[in-house]
DNA sequence: ATACAAAGTAAGTGTTTACTCACTTCGACA
DNA sequence: TGTCGAAGTGAGTAAACACTTACTTTGTAT
């Protein structure tokens, strides 16, 4: 349990209350949704407020600034998204006998169904990811670790039978990590897809699968 | 020369000089600087008009607004970045008898080329299609249907030589665009590199041709 | 019931912003 | 050389913004 250091780090460095208030809570669905809409820069705190039906005093009572308020909603989506990956696909994965590219539909399948359930804070985590330097400075070397030490065991399993290309797992790793990364920001942000067909899972994982093998 | 109309139509609504000033020149550099430095919505027409030693309402008396300045580096680069794909790789590619993967190659060198000769522009034309909803609703479409039009026959030709497998070609044609996207958005933006290595790109178009392979 | 901290409010504040306008300078041509 | 339209200026404006502050309400433990 020593792994997503960085990404614990990060979250317990914005305050966390273990209550939220319904208030509070108003406050963190109207954000993800007009930052959605609007997208971060274009959303001001103002509207944030009067569609939670709240002061603008409050947001910055339990938020501080609006810089703040953006991590509180993206820290914790993050924190779901990769340990899940994890204890759901992975080791499941690894342990039993599928092939690689069964490994990729489980995954895809997977994942696809987080996002869909809360597409809008994953398309605001996106764009600020790829909009903000300072924010992407911070968040990508979590993410890396978190992708090299669980996902990267999953390739050298997958190597040893035979199923996937004898490359350094590094350059495997952001094969995999950008072909899959593409396939859900194209459907969720660039397409803005509320549901994936189980179609395109299984022709991506085809073509991911078939990329890499040796 | 039929082609390309749409993205015509949207070049024609933003009226362009025949000559452009020093001063608009100037004011184009230092926008595109400065638009890829904090992204067009932290980016300021003051200090825009500051880089670029101009009074603040030269930038209105030639652009309008701070959006159509935006439309118009984006756009001539649009105009660019497209029709040099087809003329100067495509036709050559598709006559002679190179494989899938060499075309994918000389693909990715040359639009390589293209975007390290001037990274910034990519960057705010990527960052912005991702971030505008409206911007993206407007320029996805041009795209694709210069993309339909001209890779969509690179694609059939390679499937009747057999290097391409048989699904339909909109799938297959949206599987490369993704994935050559995914190559230069990771490396350009999201990574910010100036060079791509010789490397990189064998390895991609590797992964890319048997991916799509029968 | 009272005391007290946390939650919430409403009316600010100073700053930054895109954009305007009345004006001057420039350059080309008759 | 004088004229006229385009290029360029810079001070100004109103709106929008993130954030503050002095205050009130609420919930709860004694």
């Amino acid at each position: 349990m020593k792994n997503y250091n960085l990404l614990k780090e990060l979250a317990a460095s914005i305050k966390k209350s273990d209550k939220p208030t319904t208030k509070q809570k108003k406050i963190i669905e109207s954000a993800i949704l007009i930052f959605s809409e609007k997208g971060y820069a274009n959303a001001s705190t103002a509207e944030i407020a009067r569609h939670a039906g709240v002061s603008e005093g409050t947001i910055f009572k339990h938020y501080g600034t609006k810089e703040n308020l953006l991590l509180s909603l993206i820290i914790p989506y993050l924190e779901d998204f990769f340990p899940s990956i994890v204890e759901e696909v992975v080791k499941e994965a690894s342990n039993s006998m599928i092939t690689f590219e069964d490994f990729l539909v489980h995954l895809l399948q997977n994942r696809c169904l987080f996002i869909e359930e809360n597409k809008e804070i994953f398309q605001v985590m996106i764009k600020e990811l790829i909009y903000k330097e300072e924010l992407k400075e911070k968040l990508l070397p979590c993410i890396y670790q978190i992708l090299a030490t669980q996902i990267g065991q999953v390739i050298e399993h997958f190597q040893q039978r035979g199923e996937v290309k004898d490359s350094p797992t590094d350059v495997l790793l952001k094969m995999l990590f950008t072909s899959t990364s593409a396939f859900f920001i194209s459907h969720f942000v660039l397409f803005n897809k509320t549901k994936v067909s189980q179609e395109d899972i299984v022709q991506t994982a085809q073509f991911i699968a078939n990329g890499m093998r040796p």
